[in-house]
Formats: structure tokens, sequence, C-alpha cells
DNA sequence: AAATACGTACAGTTTAAACTGTACGAAGTT
DNA sequence: AACTTCGTACAGTTTAAACTGTACGTATTT
């Protein structure tokens, strides 16, 4: 009965993993990054990659090109041990937080990127349009214009509406 | 000359698709359909299945289903035009009602499922642990039941913070 | 009714991502 | 200094996604 029980309780891990990662996974995060989160997560203590190794099935190396992707995203911690060689990796605790200030600031990069690139394809297109002649082809330019200007005032709108997502004030 | 200003117009196009397809994947389009929307969306005048593919030089198939992908989605419309015997599909013209509700749409009814789920698995764990003897098990089974109630809580801290983010406003 | 045009289902192919195992350099131990 | 242990670079393999071409059912035209 004992080991009924443990089964299931592993079972019961099994799918907790699951189901969070897909919640993870619409972060951004791959589906392999989530699991190897959320088994950081549920484990509390600090973990070394052959114990990861372990929990998922999976190669070390996948486990140390997971973790570095997670650390790199700020989603993990490497922490340290005394009378510990291997290398510990620990979820940061505030999930909120975390995932929401780094998801907020994936956002506001990209569409700052991207609106800046749009600025600049405009006044390559204002450049060129100075030099048509046909009735016809300035129309397709000034329509293409309007809908640059079209998707600029998008990335604002999008912008701003990452601005008032605070995470900060459910910290 | 002319021949050449046209080419470069034609380079502009295909910038412009390239960079705006990337904010739109990141609303969770896939790479092809964001290409095809953004297409549709330059064109204005809808567009037969034919055209997206000279557009794009992909295959009338890849279009079938690209644009059935973003109908589905709410993002793309089927018109109708006297005398054309084709399907004409038309990009929706308010970018940001039509992502950003959808997105949202999205987050909700995700972390809503995700948060129904990890309640039952909550339940389950709860009738293992009244058959849990050790002592060590109890603890594991504990921390694990914690952990449950975090990710519950960040989800709704999730919904929360999309309800506040309401498309309507700007409409 | 025969012929043509259209959209999509399906099977097969191509392309990209995830993953593994070997190998090697760096750090630690004996 | 020889021997382990550890983490990761790299090349090769597996797996999944995107895409294509053929084939077929439906609708339209002649």
């Amino acid at each position: 009965m004992v080991l009924k029980d443990h089964h299931t309780i592993e079972d019961i891990h099994t799918k907790v993993i699951h189901e969070f990662s897909k919640t993870l996974e619409m972060f951004g995060l791959s589906p392999s990054d989530a699991r190897l989160f959320v088994t950081l997560y549920i484990n509390r203590d600090p973990m070394t990659l052959d114990e990861m190794s372990d929990a998922l099935g999976k190669s070390k190396t996948s486990m140390s090109t997971g973790v570095r992707s997670l650390v790199d995203q700020g989603l993990v911690e490497r922490v340290w041990k005394k009378g510990v060689r291997k290398d510990l990796y620990q979820a940061n605790e505030n999930l909120y937080k975390n995932f929401m200030s780094s998801y907020i600031k994936k956002w506001h990069s990209a569409t700052n990127e991207q609106e800046q690139s749009l600025r600049s394809i405009e006044v390559q297109l204002k450049d060129r349009c100075q030099e048509i002649s046909k009735e016809k082809q300035m129309e397709v330019a000034d329509s293409l214009y309007h809908r640059i200007e079209d998707m600029i005032g998008f990335h604002d709108l999008i912008s701003g509406a990452f601005n008032e997502m605070n995470p900060e004030k459910n910290k």
C-alpha cells in the first residue's frame, strides 16, 4: 500500500509539472524549459544537474543548456552551498514578479525596437516617393505609408497597455 | 530608373512585412500566419488564395490552411464581391482591438482552465494524504500542497492583470 | 452533360528544433 | 603529478512542424 501511495504522489508531481508548464509556456518558455523550471520550483531545495537529469529523465547536457536559458531569463539562480562541489540551481520564489516583469520587459523592448524599425522604413519610403512620377505608384506608396502609420500607432497602444500592467503593486 | 524605384517599393513592402510580423508573432501567431496577415493588411483590398500565393511565394495549400487559421482567430474575414467566384479574404481593420482582445481572451481561458486543473489535482493530493503514514512522505506532500497553492495564486494574479487591460477603452 | 475552376484533404517531403553521447578543458582530490 | 569529477562544446540523431503536390468533391460555365 505504501508503495502504491508513493507512486501516486509521483503521479501527482508529474501532473502538476505538466499542467503548470502550460502556463509558463504562455510566457514564452519552451516546453522543456518550462518543465525544468517547474521541477526546480516544486523541489524548493537547490538541485544539481544530475538531480534534474534524474527527475526529468533527460540528458545532463539538456539540463545544462536548459538551466542556462532559465538563468539568462532571470528565473533561476545559481546558489552556493559550502562543501558541495557541483553547481546548484534554485528557482526564484516570487513567480508573479519574476514572470510578469520579465514578460512586460520583453514586450516593451520588442515593441520599441519594432516601432523604431518601422519609423526608419517610413523615412526610406518618403525618400523614394520624391522620385515617383506615375500616379498609380504614388497611390500604392501612399497607402503603404498610412499602413505604416497605423502599425506605429498599434505599437504605441501596446506599449501603453503594458505600462499600466505593473507587477510591483502585487509584490 | 522607374524599374529601380518599383523594385525599391517592393523591397520596402518586404521589410514592413518582415518587421511587423515579429510583433504579431508575439501575439502567438506562427511566423507564416503572421506574414500572411500582414500581407492582407497592407493590401487593403480583399485577396484571393492565388494572389496571396503569388505575393508570398508559397503554395496555395499553405494559403488555404493559413487563412483558415487567421479566420478562426477572428483576425481575417471572408468577404463577398458580386461577380467574383473565388473566395476573398480581408484583414480586419482595428489591429489593437482584434489582437489585444483575442490575446487577453486566450490568457483568461488558459489561466482559468489551468487553475481548475490544479485545484482538482490538489483534491487528489488531499485524498492521498489521508493514507500516508510516514513522516517523510507527509513532508513532501505538504510542501507540494503549498506549491500548488502558490501556483493557483499566480494564476489569479495573472487573470486580474489581464482584466485591467481592457482594449475596449481604446476602441 | 461535359468541361473548367476552385478549395481542401491527405500523404510525402523538407526544414528546424530538441535531445543525446562523446570528448575535452577546468577544477578538485589523492 | 596522476586520477576523478564536473560542466559544456560540438556533431550527429531523433522528433515535430511547415510546406508542397497530387487528387478529389463541389460549384460554375459552356
